[in-house]
DNA sequence: AATTTTTGAAACAATTTTGATACAAAGAGG
DNA sequence: CCTCTTTGTATCAAAATTGTTTCAAAAATT
């Protein structure tokens, strides 16, 4: 399970991400000053951090100095959008950087690119008693092997991923038939139901993998 | 109103978009080369750049790696089709992709799925135990998850964005049924009580939903 | 080249949502 | 109490959306 370190003093935002990040997968910790975050940091390994900039203490600059030689990427959260804080961010080298207010599925978005950029994508994926090897393609339901097409492996890694997320129409053939994105009609026809349908069947997903009528489809854990 | 900035070097096309992204009520500004598009973006705020590959000064490529810290959305323009273009266009981190010559409607589909998804309305929603997370289409009694229909949803969202104000029947009927405003009669029908009822008795609402004679109804705090 | 597997289009079925109609109930005003 | 207006409810058919089956083309494998 990948750790993410939260280094953020709004209580609020932060419970916030690490509700969700929680519920996506991910182990999180929270601090609330980059005093308390360099500390931990001494003593604890993570695969990223979350760094709001204005923070009590040591600010996010500062801590960045610190974290730098860690080799570990870091997201910059902020509240401000000014230039000055853009090319900031970057040059002490933040990976990708947040401005407040933000969506949690694009929080979730850029920490997937950032980890995967990282290769520090963690390889195996589990819901429930499913279990997804995405290195060697390989899942398995409890004990048994079930063998999957490539398109329905895709997909299902991309709800593992996206776990407790509604994911919509749209945004399905978007990531997992990407060449039909260049069609005229964003597909007037059932391949995704389809292709859900076959899920449902080969892993007995008929009670997680719900459709959100005149939406998409949610993996609920 | 959403503010989107063009950047493409070749006049006809540019009016072209312009003219039509105007109409559809974005405010767009036009500009011809990367670097006035580098200079715009240091004092101005965008929704969405679409951006021409090939340009003057700096091209998209190198444009883009000035905007992706922004946190802007990106939709490339590009005469070539190559696949080499496909694939760098979208590592680069743009949102999507169109080649020339694309179809107006085209463009509009692709703006509308991109600004969806960067979408910075408040995501979570609260009334008394009643939690709507308008990102998820999830909504939540207390603990337990209430399934509302799309109509019963949006109308949901509205009374809780407007919680304590009295929303007229006209006015309700204009933010939840637009498609029904030219309507000859303003629905002579008994549409709205019916999904006020349901809304009612789904969330428990008798006491917190209530009708105001002759005018509307208002949801109570 | 032959065979198997995967994919998705088309047609059709099932389900869910929707709103029109008809009528009952409630409120306002005399 | 009576009348008129407005709102609440039940019923049901149309519309919209999703699920399923079938099958041929495309891709992978032998």
């Amino acid at each position: 399970m990948l750790k993410i370190l939260i280094v953020e003093d709004e209580k609020p935002i932060s419970d916030l991400i690490v509700m969700n990040l929680t519920r996506a997968g991910y182990k999180c910790t929270a601090l609330y000053d980059g005093e308390s975050a360099a500390d931990m940091l001494e003593t604890n390994n993570f695969d990223l951090i979350l760094l709001d900039i204005m923070l009590p203490k040591i600010n996010g600059y500062e801590l960045m100095e610190y974290i730098r030689p860690m080799n570990i990427p870091v997201i910059f959260i902020t509240a401000k959008a000014s230039l000055d804080d853009r090319i900031k961010g970057l040059t002490s080298g933040a990976e990708d950087y947040l401005v407040k207010p933000f969506e949690i599925v694009e929080l979730l978005a850029r920490i997937n690119i950032v980890l995967r950029r990282y290769n520090k994508t963690e390889s195996i994926l589990t819901f429930k008693d499913i279990t997804v090897d995405t290195e060697n393609h390989i899942v398995k339901k409890g004990d048994t092997a079930v063998s999957l097409t490539p398109k329905e492996f895709e997909l299902l890694v991309v709800f593992i991923r996206n776990k407790n997320i509604t994911l919509f129409r749209d945004r399905l053939y978007e990531l997992v038939w990407p060449e039909l994105i260049y069609s005229d009609e964003l597909s007037e026809t059932r391949t995704l139901d389809l292709h859900i349908q076959r899920l449902r069947k080969k892993l007995d997903l008929k009670n997680d993998l719900k459709t959100i009528y005149n939406a998409g489809y949610r993996l609920t854990e």
